[in-house]
DNA sequence: ATTTTAAATGAGTCAAGCTCATTCGTCACA
DNA sequence: TGTGACGAATGAGCTTGACTCATTTAAAAT
């Protein structure tokens, strides 16, 4: 008989098995309605077992949050790579924000309900997942800063909370408005149109607006010769 | 001897004194951390009593967030009528939200952690509570659309989101980092800027921007027939 | 085959939300 | 002033569910 598994990934298996029953238990009853009883039949263990595994019904909610930010900061760290231009990769980190905590709604309340307690909130692991999930957005805002394409008197913290704040916000409106796919295009595109707006390098002041107009009147001469052209 | 109080008042009066209990000990050990007995304790009455004025730990959370909302919404109000200037108006909001959040900030996770149960939120009383507090905002920023000083083709629903949404991540922040008073200036005042740049009707005066759209108009059909052209 | 060590089990403990039979306080009326 | 009636208050006890630990089972080492 060949031996499939080493004991090491056969634990580790389990460990997935049982943080995916936690997934599926608290997404289905909250986490003060989940019973750790329950995930335990899911993962097919006893009560006790789930014990050697997680010191607590806490511990275990965190590794389900875990797993999310790690799907969460993946996806937009694979996809911005591919993309240029900063507020198409703003939108989609939004996309990317707003579709992960429709699907794991549930999770996301449980996890600001428990792990927003303010005084050790920092050394916490929620906060280190936090961490590296919005670093991929700094680096993104600072890399536009860098570049002149957004204003840099506008501290970045408060551009990272209005942006995910925001997204919250959306997110939950379209959530309880039962909004159709369709609604997150105008949700994004709406959010990038203020950003741009609001953060953006202004387009039209002073010496440039001038410069705007001289390309416009520019423009305006070609499209002048090219109906006349067509139309001979 | 005189009756100081009616039987209604003094029911009245103990159904208050339960309540800020409450407010005392979910402020000082969160939800799950709160303990009935404690606050059936710390109100001076048996913990049997806290069952005759409230169903469950649940409804009396309830009511302490209930209070938050009335003292939210009240301050908002009354706070507004002072003052002119769209920008004006939401910076006293904004500053008023931050505020009163950062003094209740626990109350607000809880009932964030409560309450955000979306299959009948809408039915809840937490909804409307929520919902009479933010049309403050509404009326606002509708009496603003209507005098063409914020753009019209912005959803409110959005403008909301991004506004509400900003503070709380923003108030989050500020007390992670125990910022000082004078950072909710900074913070209100650079939310204000982002908001009057990306939902403000455009400054740059009218004719200049007709001029520009009409160009653009024009280039739009040119490069229509130029398609149509091609094509054939 | 036997010992050793790690993993798994589930009956049992404990704490906390909630209930309810009982007691208490107050007021109306004789 | 005594007494009956009724709403308010009480706290011992019930229930539920997170967590523990003595025991059993499986795997690895010798």
């Amino acid at each position: 008989m060949t031996r499939t598994q080493t004991r090491r990934e056969k634990v580790e298996e389990r460990e997935q098995t049982i943080i995916s029953a936690a997934h599926d238990e608290f997404l289905k009853h909250g986490f003060a309605g989940a019973k750790m009883a329950a995930i335990a039949g899911r993962a097919g263990v006893a009560e006790g077992t789930v014990y050697l595994y997680f010191r607590s019904k806490d511990a275990l909610l965190l590794a389900v949050v875990g797993q999310f930010y790690e799907r969460l900061t993946a996806r937009a760290a694979a996809g911005i790579r591919n993309i240029d231009g900063i507020y198409e990769r703003l939108a989609f980190i939004a996309r990317n924000h707003i579709e992960s905590c429709l699907a794991d709604w549930r999770i996301l309340e449980l996890m600001m309900a428990q792990y927003r307690r303010l005084e050790d909130y920092e050394s916490g692991e929620p906060y280190r997942y936090n961490k590296t999930y919005v670093a991929v957005f700094d680096r993104v805002v600072r890399d536009a800063v860098s570049r002149d394409q957004i204003r840099d008197d506008i501290p970045l913290h408060v551009i990272r909370d209005l942006f995910f704040g925001a997204l919250e916000y959306a997110t939950r409106t379209h959530m309880l408005k039962r909004g159709k796919p369709r609604d997150v295009d105008l949700i994004v595109d709406t959010l990038m149109t203020i950003l741009e707006r609001g953060i953006g390098v202004a387009h039209y002041n002073g010496d440039e607006m001038k410069h705007v107009e001289s390309v416009i009147d520019r423009l305006e001469r070609v499209a002048t010769r090219l109906e006349n052209e067509t139309i001979t």
